[in-house]
DNA sequence: AAATAAAGTTAGATATGTCTAACTTTGAAG
DNA sequence: CTTCAAAGTTAGACATATCTAACTTTATTT
């Protein structure tokens, strides 16, 4: 029953935005683990705050007040998320659990105090970019890993998922933003690819793993 | 509707149990600014939690578990305190809002890093004692300065009450823990108590200020 | 000891966020 | 173009934290 619940609906709403720019209740209520009645009550409650435009049996669509809503959570987040890291010396694997709960903090104060600490940043730990003030942030173009058709040289931008298992596993294997991975083979008929990279003569990724994987090519 | 509220109830109960160590319903309502209906109901949980022991119509008193969880929660405040002002440079005036805040969070870790990073501190900016892991923490024998009866020199240890503008006022006076004090006179007919310290000649200070004073007597 | 004000309690209401069960609309498949 | 499952909505309920109005105890004052 605590936190400011509406912030976490505006981060569901924007993340499941970013395919189609809209979203379904269904949707929205497996994200959040509520029911459909539920997501239903609350999506008239942000519709009444002018944060999404929403008709009976239309999908949902955030307006441009909700996204620069959702983007400032996000912001506190992914800043929460660098301070915790870099000044509090916590890993990348530990840092998103404790940002969730400081992202509900709403002295801004606090947050333009870490914004100068930290020197005004534009990523997060795991790549991500962090929006500024106004709500606007930088989209970088990477490519998945999984997405790359041929051998070639490429540079680990940012992680897809915070989860700590999966950071963890990325840990074990030395991986780290801004590791330059080689890609020896891709293999088309599951998609795993083999690469090497720093003392690691070859790893083979499952394409489960490749596609949480933002990367870039380089030379 | 945000918070654990529940903490903020504890938190009062233990600040009003100093005196007597007891409260009344009238008293928590007054502290919580919540209606004595909502004081009741609430009282009632916190005493099925085991916080709390009350009988109808009797006051109310924290149980030990009651007072250990009180203390935990104000050993997150005063740590956030620390951290914002020792590590993020706030000022002392600060750091008592977004410290309102902090205390909420969960993260175990969060706390036990800050904790680390300040090594393991017993006192909070304003000179309050933080309480450790298991919600035990020293008790100052500290004089509130409107307690001198003769002139003598006192060192300020710590302040009474962490408000915005009391602090701001002491900052005027250039007024630090750790400040000496020459107390030059004391007028019994209105309490006032004239001090002299650092560069200041000559400060009168109200009753109303030299009681939210602590000091310690020296030589 | 009776009167009465202060303190505490009960009853009934509201707002928020949640649920299940039942009903309606939409849209895709036959 | 009818059918039907999936998606969305409504109705009614519950828990938490809050309120006002009215009632009961306690304790003080005369």
């Amino acid at each position: 029953m605590p936190t400011s619940i509406k912030e976490n609906y505006l981060k569901a709403l924007h993340f499941l935005s970013l395919q189609s720019g809209v979203v379904s209740l269904t949707e929205l209520g497996n994200a959040m683990e509520v029911s459909k009645p539920t997501v239903n009550d609350m999506v008239k409650k942000l519709a009444a705050r002018g944060w999404v435009k929403h008709e009976r049996y239309q999908p949902i669509q955030l307006t441009s007040e909700g996204h620069k809503a959702a983007a400032l959570v996000i912001r506190k987040h992914r800043l929460s998320e660098l301070f915790l890291y870099q000044v509090m010396g916590f890993g990348w694997e530990e840092v998103h659990d404790i940002a969730e709960e400081m992202e509900h903090i709403k002295s801004e104060l606090f947050f333009q105090r870490m914004d100068e600490m930290l020197r005004f940043p534009v990523f997060d730990p795991h790549g991500s970019p962090i929006p500024d003030k106004a709500g606007n942030m930088v989209t970088p173009t990477y490519q998945l890993l999984s997405q790359i058709s041929s051998p070639c040289r490429v540079a680990l931008k940012a992680i897809r998922n915070s989860g700590t298992d999966f950071l963890k596993y990325l840990n074990e294997k030395n991986l780290q933003l801004g590791t330059e991975l080689e890609i020896s083979s891709i293999e088309s008929f599951d998609g795993s690819i083999s690469v090497s990279y720093g003392h690691c003569e070859q790893l083979v990724m499952s394409h489960s793993v490749s596609s949480l994987l933002w990367v870039e090519v380089i030379l």
